[in-house]
DNA sequence: CCTACGTTTGAATCCAGGC
DNA sequence: GGCCTGGATTCAAACGTAG
């Protein structure tokens, strides 16, 4: 089944990721969510963000905690076969997700703990690897009223991969770093809940949608684990977070939504929204992705001299420099990791960071040499 | 089957809970956990705390970047074939639990994300009811030195009833509240992992047990669902931090623990356990969290918008704040350290008081919006 | 005695690309 | 697909030693 290309909103990253063909970009699909999905082509979504419902049963306690409300559900085959009935629906769902997946594909879903050890098992059964569960903890969550149980002040996210030997998914580490005080990212986030002017309201002024999400959370979400041009896939749409999120950071998305006045909510939420401006959100180069650049390269180019001695930064060990790109060591030679590991008796080593050249000014470590070589190469 | 009375240790609650005459009071039983258990009375036991084996599935070494190796779990205890046989495992240790556990008594499991969705549905489908889940953020986790995943910075417990008409279960909501500066206390717990003097080590100076946790934690949670004299249950008793803890605690302790290694440590260390004097069996203050902000955390927020210019006091450097929380100076991005230190040619800047935003009554200095975001938090 | 600095360690499912 | 290798990657807290 082929969707009309949407053309308004185009990739905007330099990398130009391939979009399927037959994706229905920057749309909403009104239908069953299980039904709709199945009509999206196989692996062409680089992410999926699902906010997928309770169990009604489940929904109808939580709502009223009263004592004999409880005690009807007070029979273990009723509470087997909901429970039995939340896992098919959730197994389904699941499963179409992981065929529409890219192999580099991640799954997110969030929920709480009437749900969320479902979702979690079905997960690891149907062979998906979990990344990490994220905490959301919220700096203003409903209290607890009757003061039987801790406030409910957080919701848990799970994030994972097709499967346990899936490589090359997207999570921008030194950007998360960056923006976190220079620490790595933890598992734990700290935001407000959907409230005041974000909070979509009907004309009775009453909330549109009862579970909505804020958008920082969404935004944390695509940040860490999408770039720019990618197709983010949201099966329980609702009020659109994932689309208008998406949207703005020059993502594009495709959501399902079966009630077609959330979809008109959401419709009309993402298309007031304005993207960010294209500087904003390009991906900064991780350093893992930085071109390769060969020591042999370095040494070709007579920035580093056959015959040069090489010694760590506190002069412990040394090494002489070879004209093909090799190290020696004694009557070792190897490249100037290996040699390096060998040096230090050790499995591994960096050799641009771990061997110097000592100049007039001192030691000057090889990896100054490497981006004097990339500096070149990109003028060139 | 009977086991006599450990007379030593008596309840000095003027509750003076009933105490089954049949319970191996404050003893620690060596043997296989269900078997164990078996023995034990049903409807007798207030409260049980179970850590038990997560089915960590490492595949290899793991080395920090200075190259040692991390002391992994590898354990013959957390070695199961399958999820199914995990499962099955599970199923049976929570079902005697069951058995035991009094009407009123509740149950407390710790995982991680490798075990807890199969505890958490078991926990549902055997009948539990759950109460909450609560996250222990660790103030000092383990990095993720790959830079691959958000560093593991939580497990979760969940809380339960044995079923969902369960009634009249502990709760010490007024000590709790008293003791969070007259907050209802939250879901997330911040306390530190187990480590220096309260680790227990053996001769060789090693860690006595792999996974050992703190007495913060587990003093939380005796604090909050049970009372002086009631009886806690271990059936993964490990080094003795549940009987530790319940005895400092005024409460009995039952341990079962297959190890007969660690048994011996945590029969000595809860030896040379001092009670607490009655009056002082009161709920510590908890812990202050620490206000630290990201700045990725103030453009989520939207107080500072993707694309804006930031510059300095007086405006000789000047950069561009991206979506991330990471700031742009000509194609170099970084944090907002990293990026005032770079324009000054500095070794360090201190980002927040050193960028501004120019508003329509001059400058604003970040620092401006750490301090909003800080109040939103301490609002929550 | 205190301060400074280096070393060690913790429940972890921790790489990607080329041949 | 399997093997080999280049080379990227860490934070808080406790403890030991030097000065």
């Amino acid at each position: 089944m082929a969707y009309r290309r949407n053309g308004a909103a185009l990739a905007r990253s330099t990398e130009a990721p391939a979009l399927h063909p037959d994706l229905p970009l920057d749309r909403i699909l009104i239908g069953d969510c299980i039904a709709e999905l199945e009509k999206l082509p196989a692996a062409s979504v680089d992410l999926v963000f699902a906010d997928p419902p309770y169990n009604l049963q489940l929904q109808g306690d939580l709502r009223r905690p009263d004592q004999s409300l409880v005690d009807a559900v007070d029979d273990a085959w009723d509470q087997f076969e909901s429970f039995s009935a939340y896992d098919a629906f959730t197994r389904a769902w699941l499963l179409q997700v992981r065929r529409v997946l890219k192999p580099t594909g991640t799954l997110w879903v969030i929920g709480s703990y009437h749900n969320i050890f479902r979702v979690g098992s079905a997960l690891q059964d149907l062979g998906y690897w979990i990344l990490n569960d994220v905490v959301w903890r919220k700096t203003n969550p409903m209290p607890n009223f009757r003061g039987r149980r801790f406030t409910n002040a957080h919701e848990t996210l799970i994030w994972a991969a097709r499967g346990a030997d899936s490589k090359g998914y997207t999570f921008n580490y030194e950007a998360l770093k960056a923006g976190n005080e220079d620490l790595q990212p933890r598992s734990d986030w700290l935001i407000p809940i959907c409230s005041g002017g974000e909070r979509l309201k009907g004309d009775d002024g009453k909330k549109a949608h009862p579970t909505q999400k804020p958008e920082a959370l969404l935004a944390r979400v695509l940040l860490s684990a999408s770039k720019p041009g990618d197709v983010v896939l949201d099966p329980f749409f609702g009020s659109g977070t994932t689309g208008a999120v998406a949207k703005r950071l020059g993502r594009h998305f495709v959501g399902v939504e079966r009630d077609r006045e959330y979809a008109a909510y959401a419709k009309a939420r993402i298309d007031a929204v304005e993207p960010e401006a294209h500087e904003a959100i390009v991906q900064a180069p991780a350093k893992r992705e930085a071109a390769r650049v060969a020591f042999s390269a370095v040494v070709e180019r007579g920035l580093v001299k056959p015959g040069t001695r090489l010694v760590d930064d506190r002069g412990r060990y040394e090494a002489t420099v070879r004209a093909d790109g090799t190290l020696a060591l004694g009557s070792v030679v190897g490249s100037i990791h290996r040699i390096g590991a060998i040096a230090q008796g050790r499995e591994a080593c960096n050799g641009w960071t771990f061997w110097h050249v000592a100049g007039p000014k001192g030691l000057v470590v090889l990896d100054a040499f490497r981006e004097t070589v990339r500096a070149e190469e990109k003028a060139g």
